[in-house]
Order: structure tokens, then sequence, then C-alpha cells
DNA sequence: CGCCGCATTGACGTTCGTCAAGTCTAGTGG
DNA sequence: CCACTAGACTTGACGAACGTCAATGCGGCG
């Protein structure tokens, strides 16, 4: 049997993201069990949207490939970047209560997703207890992000919320194999700064700051981190001082 | 048999509250079979905690009399309250995916809630696909209020932000069978400004500015508003201009 | 009655937003 | 190969919104 690219049928127990993604610490026979939650994959180009705020929710989806962000967009069309999502991290949470997405999920880059049908993880997680623990997890993972992220919006100055993002994406980063110390920004200073409740000329200046000080060497979007104590340092100054 | 106030078992099929709290929307042979998922009640005085952070996770709450405050506090010390709840509201989601809870759930008046044992919700609703389907949809609702708390955050100025908050909390008092136009708030004006992003100074002066300016009257923690529309447009300047 | 916690109000300072000019880079087409 | 353009980024000058600090008021409770 010979597969092209497109069609191969790749399953969660063979995936090299099981150790980040849905699969994490299930057994291997529920890993088998839970091969089939992917109903297909889809590849979404930079800039076009996984799924729409008013669409009709079906599906969780995972990252295989890419970063997204995902925004909310008020009434009278101001828009709030909530979250940036890479390899492993499962996007879709918010359609479950209304059945319609309440955000937009946009591709940063040229991206792959896991297609996982909400009704199908139901059904499967009826069955396999392992796995209706995780989703408990990932969705109450999802709420705890957000507190932090708004105390972060709420008593963080410009230094101390850039920091924090870098750091956080940071670690991310190196959890998937990546520099501990190198990062390659996907997103624009103006969708940093919507996320992080500021204008996009505060992060670039907050940004030069940290060049000057000597904490990040800064070049467009490549940032290599000199000084991640001193970073780490502005987030928390009374613990670290 | 007789039964002090103390004892009383009150099952989710006969409280006044299941059309607010866990049980809406199950047909009524689902709700006797989660009866069972309330273990026992407890009475919270006011300023006492529920849980705090660091505890161990082993239930969620719904409240069934008073307010609470969930806060999180930050290595330095700094508090950030998430969010206020009342009757039919359900507090914990954040211990799932540590075991752990990682706020503090505080009462700001002399409160009772039901203690609901996780382990008991995971088993019963692998069985009852209407409860699987309600706690899913209550942990998705958290995290689509927090991304309305972040766009608050991050881009309302004050007025907005406290019109939001009570709009807010007027119309969820208004569905418990409150005034439609009178509130009490249970929470200091730092609190409201913890939770607002704002210092409490802000918070009282902006409150003095809506009284000015005749949207509502306040004496103390009581809330009269006389002028809901303006308010709302406060809240969505284009919309409603 | 006097104390304590909460709320209000004013004067002043800081941080960040706004507006504007200018730079850099990648991509396009001659 | 180079000129041109568009989009993203940087930097500066200025102002507005909110925070800080401090004084005062008010109400409830021992």
């Amino acid at each position: 049997m010979t597969l092209n690219a497109d069609t191969i049928k790749v399953a969660c127990s063979n995936c090299n993201l099981r150790e980040l993604c849905m699969p994490v610490g299930l057994q291997p026979q529920e890993l088998q069990r839970i091969d089939d939650i992917v109903a297909t994959r889809r590849k979404v180009r930079r800039k076009e949207t996984l799924f729409a705020s008013g669409e009709r929710f079906t599906a969780l989806y995972a990252i295989r490939i890419g970063v997204f962000k995902t925004q909310v967009t008020a009434e009278d069309g101001r828009e709030q970047v909530t979250g940036f999502q890479m390899a492993g991290e499962i996007m879709g949470l918010d359609g479950i209560v209304n059945d319609h997405h309440t955000c937009d999920a946009v591709a940063l880059e040229d991206a792959e997703v896991c297609v996982m049908p909400f009704e199908r993880i139901e059904e499967l997680s009826r069955e396999v207890t392992a796995l209706q623990r995780h989703v408990h997890q990932i969705m109450s993972r999802e709420i705890v992000r957000e507190h932090g992220v708004m105390l972060l919006l709420s008593s963080m100055r410009a230094e101390e919320r850039l920091a924090a993002f870098l750091l956080n994406l940071l670690q991310r980063l190196h959890a998937r194999g990546f520099s501990a110390s190198e990062l390659v920004l996907r997103m624009t200073r103006e969708e940093i700064g919507s996320y992080l409740g500021l204008k996009l000329e505060t992060v670039s200046r907050t940004m030069s700051k940290f060049a000057e000080e000597g904490l990040v060497e800064v070049n467009q979007r490549h940032v290599r981190i000199l000084d991640a104590d001193a970073l780490r340092r502005l987030v928390n100054p009374t613990v670290c001082a």
C-alpha cells in the first residue's frame, strides 16, 4: 500500500508530539483507543483562519505544526489577542458552551492541525477514564493560564509584561526542543501589544530598552536572550531581589 | 425521622437553584441521578476561605447562598481578583489541572455551598451524557468569560470597565430574581479595583462621576442604576451611538 | 464615645498612549 | 540588478489617564 504525503493517516500513537499533546499520560493500550479521535488533518496557510467567531463548533484542534493566535472581537470592533498557541496545544475550547465559536484562530505561519470531532472526544472519554481526566485538565489549564494573564494585564507595568511574555514563549519553545535562549517571534509588535494590553509603540520601546540594558539582542523578529535572570527579576521584583 | 437544619439532605432535584446551577438542562430522570453528586453542604462565614491556593483539590463547589470572590496571588504578593461568584455558579475548576487549587475562594458574606466531589462528578458524567456535556460547558463558559475580562483589562478605560462591571452584576442578580436597577455591592472598592485593574481611588472617583452625571445613585455599597442605557453606551461607544 | 475600616476627594507625578516622522526589510516588477 | 513599494518597526515629542500620597469624612461596633 502506498500513500502520498497528504493522505498518510498519522495516529496519535506514533505522533512525535505525543509527549505534549492530547495523549499525555495515557497508557499504551489507551493510546491506541484514542487514535481515532483524530478524524482528519487540516493545513492552514499563514494569515488564514482555522475557525472564526460565530462559526458552528464541531471539533477541537491540536496543533501539529505552526503557531496560531486566538482573538476575540468586541462589538465595536476592538480586537484582543487572547493567546498564542504552538505545537501540541489545543484550540477551540471556547466553542463548547454555546455550540459556536466566540473567537478566531488565525495561523501566524503555514500550519497543520489535527481535527478532533468533539462528539467523538466525548464518546471516547466516557469509556477511557484517562482521556476524560485529560480533557478536564486541558480546560482547567486554560482557565489557570488566563488567571495569569489577568494578573499580568491588571497589575504589571510594560517591562514586566514583556519580560513575562518572552520568558513564557522561551520556556514553551524550549519544551519543544528549541533553543533556550533564542527565538523567532511569529507575531507582530501589534499582536504582542494586543495580547499584553500595550500599544505597539510601547512594545517596541520596551524591547529597545531591554536591548540597551543588555538583557536581549533584538533584530526584528529574532530575539536572543542574554540575561534571562534579569528578566525573571523584572517579572518578580521582590522574590528575586 | 427528624432532621435539624444542618443535616437536611437537600437534593439537586428539589433545589430552588436547579434552573441556574449544575442541573440546568437535565431531564427529570437524569436529575435524580445527579442528586448524589452533592456529598455535603458547607457553610462559610464572611471573610473565611472555602479553599485556598495550594490546598489539595477534591471537589467542585456550587454556591447556594452568598457571594464569593476568587483571587490569585503572585509570588511577590500582588493579588488579583479573578471573579465574583454568586448563587448557582461553580467554583474550583482551577484545581483540576494539578490536583491543587491555584486560587483562593473567599466568602464576601456568610455563605453556603454544595460540595461535589470531583471523582463522583467524573464517574457520573461517564454515564449521564447530559451531565458530561454540562461539565464541559461550565468550563468552556469560564474560559469565554475570562476572554471578556482580558478584553476589558486590556483595552477599556476606567469608565467603560466600571460600567461593564455594574451592568454584568445587575444582569446576573436580575437572573436570580433581584431588582433590575438596584444592587448592593458585597465587595469593597479595592476588590472591585483589583478585578478591573484599577486602584480603589479610581473606582471611587469613577463611581462619583457616574453619580454626578445622573447615571447612578450611590450610597456606600448601595447602588441604584438610573440610566442603564447610558452605561451600555459607555461600554460600547460605537454600537449604541 | 471613640476607634477602625472603608470611602471620598484633592494635588501632583508617572506611565503609557497618541501623533508624527522616519527607517528597515522583503517582495515586486521593470 | 536596481528602483520602488508596502508593511512592519523604531524613535521622538507631547498629552491624557490613571496611580500615588495625603487629608478628611462617614458609619458601624465594641
